[in-house]
RNA sequence: GGUCCGGUAGCUCAGUUGAAUAGAGCAGCUGCCUUCUAAGCAGCAGGUCAUUGGUUUGAAUCCAAUCCGGAUCACCA
C-alpha cells in the first residue's frame, strides 16, 4: 500500500518509453504537493533535466503528459512549475485506496519478517528511584519495540539491573546506621523511595564527616577516603564479594524493596520486559573474552598484568579490558553479557537504550566484538538518546533538581482530572472508568512530551510549566480520537462500497495524510525514532480536525458524501489508534 | 587538548539523503459553540536558520574556518 513507490513506478517507466531514459524508481525524488500549489504528489525535476538535456519546464511538460495518456484511470492531471511536476491522482483511483486500506484487517508492514530483535531499556541502579530521564529511556525502548513488531520482527524487551557496587552499599550502610529497623512496611514509603533516603543520607553523613575531617586539616580527598562511614562502605563491598551472609541478606531485602517500587512505577507507566539480568549475576561473565582476545592477538598485557586492546587505529585509546588483579570492569561484563544475550536468544539485532554519555563505551564495545569476530557484533546497535534537562541545564541528584518519576506522573494525573472536570463532559462516567481515564490522558501527555523529541537530541524540562494539553500533545490526539468515536456512535460507517464522488480539498487533505502511514512507520523502524509518529499522529489529527470543521458528516450535503466522510473518520479513528499505540500511547472512546 | 553531538521565532521543537515564499505548538492579539465533543477551528503578529567564506541552476541542509554550549576520553558503573 504505498503510493509514492507505486507512483515511482510509472514515472519510471514512462521516462523508459517516452523518452528511453532508464533510471530506478528508487532514486526519483517524490513529495506530498505543498498545499499552495494544485496536485496531490511532486516530482522534482532538476536532477532528470541534466541527463536528459531538456529544460525542467519542457521536461514536465512532456512526461505530465505521458503520464495521463497512459494512465488515465490513475493520474488525473498535471501542472509545472518550475522544476517541479505536479500530479493530481483520479478520485477513482483515491475511492479505491480508502477502501482497500480500511478492508486491511492488520496495519503491520512486513519490513522485519523474521527477524528477532532484543531491545534493552530502563536498566536502573537499584539506590535511588526512577527519574524523568529513566522514563524517556522507558517510553523510547517500548515504543522502539512496538514498532518493530508492527514491521513484524519478534521483540524480546529486557532489562539489565545493576544491583551491585559501591553506590548500593552507601544505601545499606545508611540504613544500617540510622534506620533502627525501618522497613518500607512499618512507614509506608514505597521501597524504592525508601532506600533511596537511605542514599541521601549517606551522603549528608558523609559530608559532615569529610567537613570535619577538613576542618581538622585533612585535604576534600584525604577526609573522603579517611571519613568513617566511607570505610565502612568499601569494608562492606569487600564483604558482599566474600559472600558474607549478613551483607547478603542485607543486600537482598533492600533490593527487594527496590524491586517492588519498581514494579509499582513500571506497572503504573506500563512497562514490561521478558528477561531482566542481573548484574551480580553476570559482573564475572566475559573472561574468557579477555583469554580469546589474547589468543589471537587483539588483547595485550601490561607489566602490571592488566590486559589492554589498543584502538588508536581507530582513532580511539587503549582501553582496559581486565585489570591487573585479574577481575572485570564495566567492559568485560559488557562483553559477556552480548555473547550471554545471544547464547538464549540468538537475536538479528540487539539494541540498548542507552543515555548519549556512553557513545564511547558503546562504541568501544561493538568494536572490540567485531574484532573478535562474534558473529552478533554487527547487530548491536546503540539507540543513543539526549538527557532530558532542566532550564537550569542537567538534573543533580545531589542538589535536589531530580524530576522524579512517580511524582511527575501523579502531577500529570491531576492535572488530566482537574482538566476533565472543568470541561464536565463524562459526569456519567463511574469512578473506575474516571481513574483510568485521567490516567490515560496524563500518560499520554507525559509520554508524547518525551517521545516527539528526536531521541538524540536533548530536550529541555520546565517543571514551572506543566506539561500541555493543548496543541502538539498527547491529548490533542486522543481528543481528535473521541471526537470520532461520538461521530460514530451516532452513525455507523459501513461496509458498502463507496459510490463515486469527487473529492473536496479538506477531505483530500485528509486521505493524502492516511497514505502517509506506512511510509511514516518505516521511517521510524529504520531511524529507532518514534517522533516521526508523533508528528505523524498531530499531523494527522490537525487534518482530520480541519475537515471536521469544515464539512459536517451526519447531514453531508448527499447520501455518497456522508458515506465517504464516515469511511474517511472511521479510518482516521483507526490509524490514530495505531499510530499513538506505536508510542505505547492508549487513546480513549470518550474524554 | 583529542573525539563526538548540538546552536532555527520570546519559549519548546520540526525541517538536515540539497529544491517552490523556512514550519508547528506554547505564550501574545482577533474572530468562531441554539447543528456531529471549543482538550477544537480560522486568522494576525513573531526569523540575519550562531558567524564568515566556499561548492551549486538552487544551501537551514554539503565543505572549510571561527564563536558558543554539552558529552566523553577512569584499574567508577
Amino acid at each position: 500500500m504505498r503510493i509514492i513507490a507505486q507512483i515511482k513506478e510509472l514515472i519510471s517507466s514512462s521516462l523508459k518509453e517516452a523518452f528511453g531514459y532508464s533510471t530506478l524508481a528508487e532514486a526519483l525524488v517524490i513529495n506530498t504537493t505543498k498545499p499552495e500549489f494544485e496536485g496531490d504528489y511532486t516530482l522534482v525535476l532538476f536532477s532528470l533535466a541534466k541527463p536528459l538535456k531538456l529544460a525542467p519546464e519542457k521536461l514536465g511538460e512532456q512526461l505530465g503528459e505521458a503520464l495521463v495518456n497512459q494512465h488515465p484511470e490513475i493520474i488525473a492531471r498535471f501542472n509545472v512549475i518550475k522544476g517541479f511536476l505536479n500530479l493530481t491522482l483520479t478520485d477513482g483511483f483515491w475511492l479505491q485506496f480508502l477502501e482497500a486500506q480500511s478492508r486491511q484487517p492488520s496495519l503491520q508492514e512486513p519490513l522485519l519478517q523474521g527477524k528477532k530483535v532484543m531491545v534493552e531499556y530502563s536498566s536502573p541502579n537499584t539506590n535511588k528511584p526512577l527519574h524523568l530521564g529513566h522514563l524517556r529511556n522507558i517510553f523510547l525502548g517500548w515504543s522502539v519495540a512496538e514498532i518493530l513488531k508492527n514491521c513484524g520482527a519478534e521483540v524480546i524487551k529486557t532489562c539489565v539491573v545493576n544491583d551491585r557496587g559501591i553506590h548500593i552499599c552507601k544505601s545499606m550502610i545508611a540504613w544500617q546506621l540510622f534506620a533502627n529497623g525501618a522497613t518500607p512496611d512499618n512507614t509506608g514509603i514505597k521501597g524504592d523511595h525508601f532506600v533511596g533516603d537511605y542514599y541521601v543520607k549517606f551522603n549528608d553523613e558523609l559530608k559532615r564527616q569529610v567537613d570535619e575531617l577538613m576542618a581538622s586539616g585533612r585535604t576534600k580527598q584525604e577526609a573522603e577516603k579517611e571519613a568513617p562511614i566511607m570505610k565502612a562502605t568499601q569494608q562492606m563491598l569487600l564483604d558482599w564479594e566474600a559472600g558474607k551472609s549478613e551483607v547478603l541478606s542485607l543486600w537482598n531485602t533492600m533490593n527487594n524493596w527496590v524491586y517492588e517500587g519498581f514494579d509499582q512505577t513500571y506497572r503504573q507507566i506500563g512497562a514490561d520486559f521478558q528477561k531482566t539480568y542481573y548484574e551480580s549475576k553476570t559482573y564475572l561473565l566475559g573472561k574468557q573474552f579477555v583469554a580469546e582476545g589474547l589468543q589471537q592477538g587483539i588483547f595485550f598485557t601490561k607489566e602490571d598484568g592488566s590486559t589492554w586492546i589498543d584502538l588508536t587505529n581507530e582513532g580511539l585509546d587503549q582501553k582496559l579490558v581486565l585489570r591487573g588483579d585479574g577481575t572485570s570492569v564495566y567492559i568485560t561484563q559488557d562483553l559477556g553479557l552480548a555473547q550471554e544475550k545471544y547464547n538464549e536468544f540468538a537475536y538479528d539485532q540487539s539494541i540498548y537504550v542507552i543515555a548519549d554519555e556512553q557513545n564511547y563505551h558503546m562504541k568501544v564495545l561493538q568494536l572490540i566484538l567485531e574484532k573478535l569476530q562474534k558473529p552478533y557484533a554487527k547487530g548491536i546497535y546503540h539507540l543513543s538518546y539526549g538527557m532530558v534537562e532542566l532550564p537550569s541545564g542537567r538534573m543533580k541528584s545531589r542538589e535536589g533538581t531530580v524530576v522524579d518519576a512517580d511524582d511527575i506522573v501523579s502531577e500529570m494525573i491531576a492535572v488530566a482530572k482537574r482538566k476533565t472536570e472543568e470541561l464536565g463532559k463524562v459526569k456519567d462516567f463511574t469512578a473506575d472508568e474516571l481513574e483510568e481515564l485521567y490516567r490515560m490522558l496524563a500518560l499520554g501527555a507525559l509520554k508524547f512530551f518525551l517521545l516527539r523529541v528526536d531521541p538524540k537530541k536533548k530536550m529541555v524540562f520546565n517543571p514551572e510549566e506543566s506539561i500541555d494539553f493543548q496543541g502538539f500533545t498527547g491529548p490533542f490526539v486522543q481528543y481528535t480520537h473521541a471526537r470520532i468515536c461520538s461521530l460514530l456512535r451516532k452513525e455507523k460507517s459501513t461496509d458498502q462500497p463507496l459510490s463515486e464522488t469527487v473529492f473536496l480539498p479538506a477531505e483530500k487533505e485528509l486521505v493524502l495524510q492516511l497514505a502517509q502511514y506506512p511510509v511514516v512507520l518505516e521511517q521510524a523502524a529504520t531511524e529507532h525514532n518514534p517522533s516521526v509518529l508523533a508528528t505523524y499522529a498531530f499531523t494527522l489529527a490537525k487534518t482530520f480536525n480541519s475537515f471536521y470543521n469544515l464539512h459536517s458528516v451526519i447531514q453531508a450535503e448527499s447520501a455518497e458524501k456522508k458515506q465517504l466522510r464516515l469511511k474517511l473518520a472511521a479510518q482516521t479513528a483507526r490509524l490514530i489508534e495505531a499510530v499513538m499505540s506505536n508510542l505505547g500511547i492508549a487513546v480513549p472512546q470518550r474524554m
